[in-house]
This record gives C-alpha cells, structure tokens and sequence, in this order.
DNA sequence: ACTAAACTAGTCAAATTTGACTAGAAAGGA
DNA sequence: TCCTTTCTAGTCAAATTTGACTAGTTTAGT
C-alpha cells in the first residue's frame, strides 16, 4: 500500500528522497506515518524490482543525491495496485480502546477524570484539523475522512462518560 | 499498549502460552492483531523486565508448557501504563485512504464500480459485526466502538459515491 | 486398530521498522 | 568574521514483526 503512494508521487515528477520524505511529513501527516529510513527500504525495495529507477544529481556543491523515477514496469504496478488494493478492507485497530477495556479496574472519579482528560485532548485534535488550511486535491478527502472519525470518536467518548459509574465489583 | 493489554488479562490469572494466543486471536480480534511470534517476544521482554514470571506445567504426557504469572513490579506496571495510555491520542491511520486519493486517475465509470465493491465488502463486515454475539464485559464496548466507526466509513463512501465524477483532467 | 485431521506449544530465519547518528552546506546573528 | 543553528541527504545497528516450519498429542472416522 506504501508502495502505491510511493508510484503515485512519482508518476507525476521524478523526486529525490529528501524531497519525498519532506512530502510524506508535511503534507500526508493525515494519512500515514512512514519514517525516512523506511521510506528509503522501500524505494529501494522498488528499484530492486524494477519499478523505479535511481540517478544521481547534484546541484552547486551541495552532497549529490539519488534522484527516482518511475518505470515502465513501475506504472504497470501502479494500475493494478491501485485497483487491487481498492476492493479490500483491511480492519482499523483502535490502539487505545486497550485501556478503555481496564477502565472497570478503576474507582469511578478516577476513571471519570481520565476519559475527561482525554477528551480535551480529542477536542484539541479537533481543532486543530479544522484549522488546518485545506489541502489540494485528493489530500482534503484524507483530512475530511478524518474528521468524520474523530468527531465518531468524540461522540463515542461522550456515551463512554454518560455511561459511567460502572458496575464495580463483579 | 500491548504490554498493558497482557498484564490485564494475567491480573485475573495466570495463563499460558497458548491460552493467551487463542484469546487474542478469538476474543480480542476486534481490537488487536498480534501475531503468535510476537506474543511469545512480548511475553520475554515483560519477563526479563521483570513484569512477569515463567513457571513450566506439565499435564499427563501433554508436551510442557510456560505458565505466565504477573509479578508485583508487574501490577505496578500495570496501574502506571493504565493512567499513562489514558491520556494519551495516538493518531488511527486509515491505509485504505491511500488507493482513495488516486481515484482520479480512474475513469469515472470505473472508479464508481470500485467504490460499490468496496461499499459491498464494508457491508458484509458491518453484518458480520452485527451478528456477533455480545462479547463479555468491556470486549463489548470495543465491539460497539468498532460498529461507530465502520458505519462512519460507510457513510463517508456513500458520500464520496456522491461526490462522482470527479474533475479529470485539470 | 489404524490413519488422517486437528490441537497444542512453541521456534527460527528473514523481513520490516525505528531511533540515533554522521557529515557537509547554507543561513543568520553579534 | 566567526560561531551556532538549521537544512540537506542519507546510513547503521538494534528492535520488532512475521510467515513458515517443527514436533508431539489427541480426536474422529472407518
């Protein structure tokens, strides 16, 4: 799935991997989280099988560096990536319901203090999207889709706290 | 958040290997995905931290097996990891977004047949959730968290069903 | 009684991911 | 001018995760 995002930066422009993982940070922050290393495994994880070509360039004397660019075989993998990869779901783990599950071991203020604690920080996430100047093309769809969640999330938080005092000692 | 997730189930008992594999693998695969290998990685290290205690049980002529018990410094582990991922937001990142924001390089006819094949396969998971028996204590309002956010997701597909056809060539 | 299938209980090497580090170039401030 | 910071462009070893495999036990069917 990396690997598509990978040949879609690059079917449009050749880059060099600075300029990517610069991309990746800034402006696909919504939608993953690849490290600079990682990206470099990838790419050339995609060079070994043919899918994109290095170069090397260098401007002024600033260090040389690697510049990609997609192929033939790259743009092939492309397609059927893309197509593949849209008829599947592949299930979303929500990392932090792992403590919301032990909330019961909790007293009830304490627990009621938490989930308000983490609200806030939801909230702030909130905002903080929404004061995010909308991105070009299909990069807002991303932060849209995210904003669907995180309100559901909210909403979700809200009904946990309603919910309380749990039923402690079982 | 993993470690947390063990020294909540070996706070109630101990367990061994295979027992608590089976568990995550059938109660738990609504909120986590850990694999066998790395149950029994995450099993030594919270061992050689101390967190935890192996003791070997043999039954009949059964092969040998490694009982898991929690420790006092595990407990411990157990109240400060709680409160500390209780506030805490870990970002979920969608990576079925990413084939989304190369939907305009589809046709729109086809682009619209993907969609409805991705719709079909939310549904059928939607379903399946929906027909799974309610879980015992807090399994089931990571259940009901995972039904919000499936039925978001559907939502959000509708509308970006709606949304067709997109601009091409800008 | 015998065989195939499924259960039990892991291990191992290989793939992947990450935090920490390197090292030179350009920019900014005193 | 000199020094410090920030930008550029990666690399490396260590940590983590996974698919594939092993090997004995029990169960079910015939």
């Amino acid at each position: 799935m990396r690997e598509l995002l990978f040949l879609g930066l690059l079917r449009h422009q050749k880059m060099h991997g600075y300029q990517l993982n610069e991309f990746i940070q800034k402006d696909l922050a919504v939608c993953t989280d690849i490290k600079k290393p990682t990206a470099y495994y990838l790419l050339n994880k995609m060079a070994e099988r043919g899918w994109i070509e290095q170069s090397s360039e260098q401007i002024g004397n600033r260090p040389p560096r690697r510049v990609y660019q997609i192929t033939v075989e790259g743009e092939a993998a492309f397609q059927s990536l893309l197509r593949e990869s849209m008829q599947q779901y592949s299930p979303t783990f929500f990392e932090d319901d792992i403590p919301l599950a032990y909330l019961d071991e909790l007293e009830t203020d304490e627990a009621k203090d938490l989930l308000e604690k983490r609200r806030e920080i939801l909230l702030a996430e909130l905002q903080k999207m929404q004061e995010t100047a909308p991105h070009p093309g299909t990069v807002q769809w991303m932060l849209e889709h995210r904003l669907r969640h995180l309100e559901t999330e909210l909403e979700w938080l809200n009904e946990i706290l309603s919910r309380l005092p749990l039923m402690e000692k079982k």
